[in-house]
RNA sequence: GGUCCGUUCGUAUAGGGGUUAGUACGCAAGAUUUUCAUUCUUGUAACACGGGUUCGAUUCCCGUACGGACUACCA
């Protein structure tokens, strides 16, 4: 008998989430969309050091801008919780314990001074100081020390923690979803901490407890997790859990699109691009982060960005919507190998989202736009313009942007444009167009193309000569959409009077 | 340093014992267009290296190189 699928996206709130973290979460919600199973968000506050104001907050509305619905856990309920750790604090003590009694874990006394003196004298040996097999019959441990002196330290308040029995010399060959084998000898591993001395759980102990707790059926997460999967699945061991273990996939890294390493929250603001969903203010420092919403990005061309970085359906199809994704992910085809993040193909799958938008939803983010830079104009001049400009944009402020000339005369004219197109019989052209221009009743594209074209055609003057010299005049530059729908949307009036300012210019 | 993971065009990837090694982004050229763009066409460019195994390896195995992660009372 199969049993649910329950999967859990786990981020500490030590920060702002950034898109390996939005990844990890958009493949576990994919998985559990797939398999008709849950998808539970656990806060991993157990480092009290280390917590951010604002940071879980911060995590919640990002998921759900991304659209990634979260079924359980915090901000959403549900019956196993708490779902934040640090609400779960009196548990683990438990679990640890019950390790220290099947002899899986110990007490450990060591200040942390201590532990650094002998990294020290180690790394003078060129060493390495593990803390192991080996070394643990040395140290200041309850393995050490007997019964009664370990029952008179714990009494007198003495700080400890319990650490892990690593066993000795043991080969462990395990399964990842992803990796296939995954091969260890436990002689390597050391003694990881399981419960610190301030009376939280680490990672490790908070993690695998309550994955067993909350029945988690699938962990997925990141690479950097790999390194500490045998430790995990020796817990499960010792606690008796093995039956019950979920399964495991490490999903590959996204590194820098330049240079050597994983992505960083540095990078962002230093290339260029946004590492963040959605904006973030540092509290500690106040330094801003844009995200890719404020850039401009819809959550469905994010979203379908980081789906297809690390994973692809096999086939050529490259956009995806939510509901695809969820329909088509399967874990065996992401790919091994880390991926480096490539700000262009962003901007691409942006664009295609941006040309099957509607207009009419364009035109009210772009009404925004244009509402900041102190221009208003009505739903249907915006959806005109939306329409126009979107198979050249990636974002909606590029549309802003293109479409300001609409709004403001041209102050000045491109020098290379001005310098290729305004030839000496340029003006002579233009006050004949003027004059025609007058005379054209409706000003619709349509209507003044046929009598402009007609002229132009029956003088045998040569479409280039007069269209490029007006679109100057009328754009300020040899660029923007088809010039009669330039005209009909200037107007009359305007047409002419920009006409005028460019003859009288130059 | 040690442990583990990885390596197909610049990037993301498909593929897989015999292929003209496919696609997308990017870049370049051409066509179209009154401009820019769009669109279309074409081009550019890759199996890290060395050994095996094999009739044959880019594909399987082993090394090397390179890259990455981990190596905290952080997650």
């Amino acid at each position: 008998m199969e049993r649910k699928v329950r999967v859990r996206f786990a981020p500490s709130p030590t920060g702002a989430l950034h898109v390996g973290g939005v990844r990890t979460a958009l493949f576990n919600y994919l998985f559990a969309r797939r398999h008709g199973g849950d998808f539970l968000l656990r806060i991993e506050d157990t480092d009290q050091t280390r917590y951010v104001p604002g940071a879980e907050e911060y995590i919640i509305r990002s998921l759900k801008w991304c659209g990634l619905q979260v079924d359980e856990g915090v901000g959403s309920g549900g019956a196993f919780g708490p779902y934040r750790q640090s609400e779960r604090k009196a548990l683990y003590k438990t679990y640890a314990l019950q390790l220290v009694e099947s002899g899986n874990a110990y007490y450990a006394f060591d200040t942390p001074e201590e532990l650094e003196a002998c990294r020290n004298a180690c790394e003078e040996q060129k060493d390495t100081f593990t803390y192991n097999a080996l070394s643990r019959s040395k140290l200041n441990n309850s393995l050490r020390l007997s019964r009664e002196e370990t029952a008179q330290a714990l009494r007198s308040g003495v700080p400890y923690v319990i650490r892990f029995k690593m066993p000795e010399n043991e080969e462990l060959v395990l399964q990842d979803l992803i990796r296939g084998e995954v091969r260890f000898n436990t002689s390597l591993l050391d003694d990881k901490v399981l419960f610190k001395s301030d009376g939280m759980p680490t990672y490790h102990l908070a993690n695998v407890v309550d994955d067993y707790l909350m029945q988690i059926s699938h962990v997925i997460r990141g690479e950097e997790w790999l390194p500490s999967l045998p430790l995990h699945v020796l817990m499960y061991r010792s606690f008796g859990w093995e039956k019950v273990m979920p399964a495991f996939a490490h999903l590959p890294l996204i590194l820098k699109p330049v240079g050597n390493g994983k992505l960083s929250k540095r990078d962002g603001n230093s290339m260029g691009f946004p590492v963040f969903p959605l904006q973030w203010t540092d509290p500690a420092t106040n330094e801003v982060w844009h995200g890719y919403r404020e850039d401009g990005y819809f959550p469905e061309a994010f979203i379908n960005m980081l789906a297809l970085l690390g994973w692809n359906d096999g086939t050529d199809k490259e956009i995806f919507s939510l509901q695809e994704l969820c329909e088509a992910f399967t874990l065996e085809r992401v790919h091994k190998a880390g991926s480096r993040f490539d700000p262009e193909k962003a901007k691409w799958f942006n664009h295609k989202y941006l040309v099957e938008k509607p207009d009419s939803e364009l035109a009210l983010l772009l009404g925004r736009q244009l509402l900041e830079k102190g221009i208003q104009a009505p739903a249907g001049v915006l959806e005109r313009i939306c329409s126009l400009f979107k198979e050249r944009a990636n974002f909606v402020s590029d549309i802003c942007n293109d479409s300001l000339f609409l709004f403001r005369a041209p102050e000045h004219y491109e020098d290379k444009d001005v310098k290729k197109h305004w030839k000496e019989g340029s003006p002579a052209l233009l006050k004949e167009l003027y004059a025609r221009l007058e005379q054209v009743t409706p000003f619709t594209a349509a209507h003044t193309e046929e009598v402009i074209s007609a002229w132009i055609t029956s003088g045998e003057i040569g479409f280039g000569k007069v269209m490029n010299p007006f679109r100057i005049a009328l754009v300020g530059a040899s660029k923007g959409p088809h010039l009669f729908d330039i005209t009909e949307m200037l107007g009359k009036e305007e047409t002419l009077k920009r006409l005028k300012k460019a003859l009288d210019t130059f």
